[in-house]
DNA sequence: CGAAGCATTGAAGTGCGTCAACAATCGTGG
DNA sequence: CCACGATTGTTGACGCACTTCAATGCTTCG
C-alpha cells in the first residue's frame, strides 16, 4: 500500500532504495477509518501527517450558511496532509469519502528524514507544490470554465492521477463519490450537476453508473475541459 | 525593500541576525519591471527565485477563449515564485500590475541556503504553504461566495497582508488594480464587478476613488466576507 | 487635443439555483 | 426473504444572480 506512494514519487523523482526504506520505517502507525468522518479538523494542532493508503478522502471548508466545498480529492498514496508539517495546522477539514487506510508519520521522524535525506526534503516540499496548483486549476475551473467543463475537467484530472497508482483500467475508474460530494467539487448545486453529468452522457462522453465512471470519448472529454496535465508535473524534468 | 521580506517571515517565526545576513546575500541583483508585463511565463525553466520587492504582481492562467483568472495577488515582501525552487517551471504566468521593483535569487543559492540553514528550508516551505492556504480560501470564495462576499473577502485579505509590511495606514491601503483586474479575481465580468462595487460603496462599507480603498465600516465588510484571518497563518503558533 | 483605456449605465438574455416532488437504491432489522 | 426508512438520483417549474451587448462619459497620457 505504501508503494502506491512510491509509485507518486518515483513519477516524478529517482528514490533510492535507502530513501524508500527510510520512508517505509517512518510509518509509525496505521489504521483504518470509517467512511464520512472527519478525519482531521481545521484549527486543531498536529504531530503526525496522514498518508492515504487505500480510499478516498477531501480537504473541505465550510461557510456558517452550511454550504461545503472541497477543495482537493485524495486518493491512494497521497499524503493528504504533509503541510501540516509546517503549518502545524490546517486551515480545513480533511474528510474520509469511503472507508480508508491511512499510515501515520510523526513530525518529528518527518523531521528526521527530512534532514537526513535532503533530496527527499525537497521532494515532499515539492509535493505540497503539486497540490498548490492542483489548486490553482481548481480556481481557474471555478472563476472561468463552465458547469459541463469544470465537471470533465475533473474526471481528466482524477483520471490521470488514478492512473497513476494503476487505480485506472484503461479509461474506467471507480469514483465513489455521491453527487452531493461531486457537486462539492465543482461549486454547484445537486440538481445542477445531476444535469451537468447528465448532458456529458447524452453526448456520449461518459458514462457513470455503480460508481463507475467510463470515459467513452476521451478527445471529446479532454475538449470540453480544456484539459492540459501539466499542472500536475507527471514527469521528471522537474526536481 | 527586502527588509518587508523579512517582516513576512517575522511574523510567523524568528529570524537570527545571521540568517537575516544569509538572506540578504542570497539577493543576486535587482530589476525595475514595467507594469502590464508578463514577468514569467508558465512552462519555461527557470533557474532563479523572484522577490517582489515593491509593487504589485498577479499569478494568472488564461483558456483558449482568451478569459484570463488570477490565482493569487502578490505585494511586496512576497516571494512570487518560491515554488519554482522545487517545480522547477511555473504552471502559470506572473505578471506585473505596476511597475515593480523585484530581486533575484538564484537557484543554487537558494539550495545553498536552505542547506546551511535548515530552519529557513521548513520557513520557505512553510511559505509556499500559505500560499497553496490562501488559494484554498479563493476555491471557497469561488465555488460558495456571492460576489459582494468574494469581494469583501478579497479586501479583507488585502488589508490584512498589507499592513503586515506597512502598506496600510489603518483603514485604507492602495489598491491599484482596475476593475477588469479585480473581476479577474472575482470570476466575475468586468460591468458586473463594478455593479457589485458598487453595492458595497452603496452599502457604506467601503469606497474606491483613485486607487485607494479605504474601509469604511470593518465590522460589515468582515461580516459579508465571512472573514476569518487564520488561513494566513499570522502568528508564530506555528513552524 | 485626440485616442485609448477605464468606469458606468441600461436592457435583455441565460446558466445555474431553488423548491418540491418522486423514483431508485441501499442498508438494516424483523 | 421482505419491509422499512434513509440516502441518493432524477425531473419539472420557476426565479434570480450574473452575463452579454451596446452605448456613453470620464481619465489619462502621448
Amino acid at each position: 500500500m505504501i508503494s502506491d506512494h512510491l509509485k507518486v514519487l518515483r513519477k516524478r523523482t529517482e528514490i533510492s532504495a535507502e530513501e524508500e526504506r527510510a520512508i517505509r520505517n517512518s510509518v509509525a502507525e496505521t489504521r483504518r477509518l470509517p467512511p464520512d468522518e472527519i478525519a482531521v479538523h481545521s484549527g486543531v494542532e498536529l504531530n503526525s501527517c496522514m498518508l492515504l493508503l487505500d480510499g478516498w478522502m477531501a480537504r473541505c471548508k465550510d461557510l456558517a450558511s452550511g454550504e461545503r466545498q472541497i477543495t482537493e480529492l485524495h486518493i491512494a498514496g497521497d499524503f493528504v496532509d504533509l503541510h501540516s508539517f509546517t503549518l502545524k495546522c490546517l486551515d480545513h477539514d480533511l474528510a474520509t469519502l469511503t472507508e480508508c487506510t491511512v499510515g501515520f508519520i510523526p513530525h518529528e521522524r518527518m523531521k528526521d528524514l527530512t534532514e537526513r535525506y535532503p533530496h527527499l526534503a525537497r521532494v515532499y516540499w515539492f509535493m505540497t507544490n503539486v497540490d498548490a496548483a492542483i489548486h490553482r486549476e481548481w480556481v481557474l475551473s471555478l472563476g472561468q470554465r463552465s458547469a459541463i467543463s469544470r465537471m470533465a475537467h475533473l474526471f481528466c484530472e482524477l483520471h490521470a492521477r488514478l492512473e497513476l497508482v494503476g487505480r485506472a483500467k484503461g479509461n474506467t475508474y471507480l469514483l465513489p463519490l455521491t453527487q452531493r460530494e461531486l457537486s462539492e467539487c465543482l461549486g454547484l448545486t445537486v440538481v445542477h450537476a445531476n444535469r451537468t453529468l447528465q448532458e456529458l452522457r447524452r453526448r456520449g462522453v461518459v458514462t457513470l453508473e455503480n460508481r463507475q465512471l467510463t470515459i467513452l470519448d476521451e478527445k471529446a472529454l479532454e475538449q470540453v475541459a480544456e484539459f492540459d496535465d501539466s499542472y500536475l508535473y507527471l514527469d521528471r524534468r522537474h526536481l
